[in-house]
DNA sequence: GTAGTGATTGCCT
DNA sequence: GGCAATCACTACG
């Protein structure tokens, strides 16, 4: 197998694989740009894994009192929010889980991804996730592989040794790409991020965006939203 | 179906 | 030393 291993895989569908210039856009274009594009994982032993990314947030750095780049502060582990457009950004959380993010245009901004559809492998997404269950009761549904921010890692085998600090748009072990379903119109909600604290203002804005009706989504909200029709 | 809670460790102050 | 962009498990209805 040689360093173009990804070409076979082109050429065999209609699928196209996103350049620098596809990050290269302000944070919550990004978010929303995302939503319906397929996220693909290329694992070590060259099988491909693929989910359609379902849902997004908008981290804007600066002002974002929720950011993790909050006041432009840079530090070893927030570093790849402010490297060039389309970096991946994995960082380690509540002590056992990753959350998986893409740099954007604009300074320490950067999209977490919150919930996929599985479309391709779908049975090593399980075998992953199998691994981090204990109880042998639970059932594990198709919609419970990626409906989650470290879940989704978990079923693509992303953690920080592999993955950090890679880009998308050159590496070979993920990237995205769009389809002929990636550019149909489709309604997005916009609502308030999940799992931060910070002060009012920042808490509340809509920069969480998910794809209507869609049941693979970690939560949908019934009350404080927007509906847009994107594009 | 939902609510409450413990797990577990690297990073930052 | 405090805490985190979460999750699975249990209890309950």
């Amino acid at each position: 197998m040689t360093s173009d291993h990804t070409s076979k895989y082109f050429a065999e569908g209609t699928s196209k694989r996103l350049g620098l210039e596809f990050f290269n856009v302000p944070c919550e274009d990004l978010a929303k740009n995302l939503l319906g594009k397929v996220l693909v994982r290329q694992l070590e032993d060259g099988s491909i894994v693929k989910g359609r990314i379902v849902e997004t947030e908008s981290y804007l750095g600066g002002d974002d009192a929720a950011s993790q780049s909050y006041g432009g502060k840079i530090t070893p582990r927030n570093e790849p929010m402010f490297m060039k457009p389309g970096t991946i950004y994995v960082y380690f959380t509540y002590g056992m889980y990753h959350c998986f993010n893409i740099s954007s245009q604009g300074e320490g901004a950067a999209v977490l991804l919150r919930a996929l559809e599985p479309t391709e492998n779908i049975e090593k997404m399980l075998n992953f996730r199998k691994t981090y269950i204990k109880s042998p009761k639970t059932f594990l549904k198709t919609r419970d592989l990626c409906n989650g921010p470290a879940k989704l890692c978990i079923s693509l085998s992303i953690d920080i040794k592999t993955c950090n600090k890679h880009n998308l748009s050159s590496w070979n072990g993920m990237w995205i790409e769009s389809d002929s379903q990636s550019e149909l119109a489709k309604t997005i909600v916009c609502t308030s991020r999940i799992g931060i604290h910070c002060k009012k203002e920042w808490q509340e804005k809509f920069l969480r965006f998910y794809i209507y009706d869609n049941p693979f989504v970690s939560k949908v909200e019934k009350t404080k939203m927007k509906c847009i029709t994107f594009p």
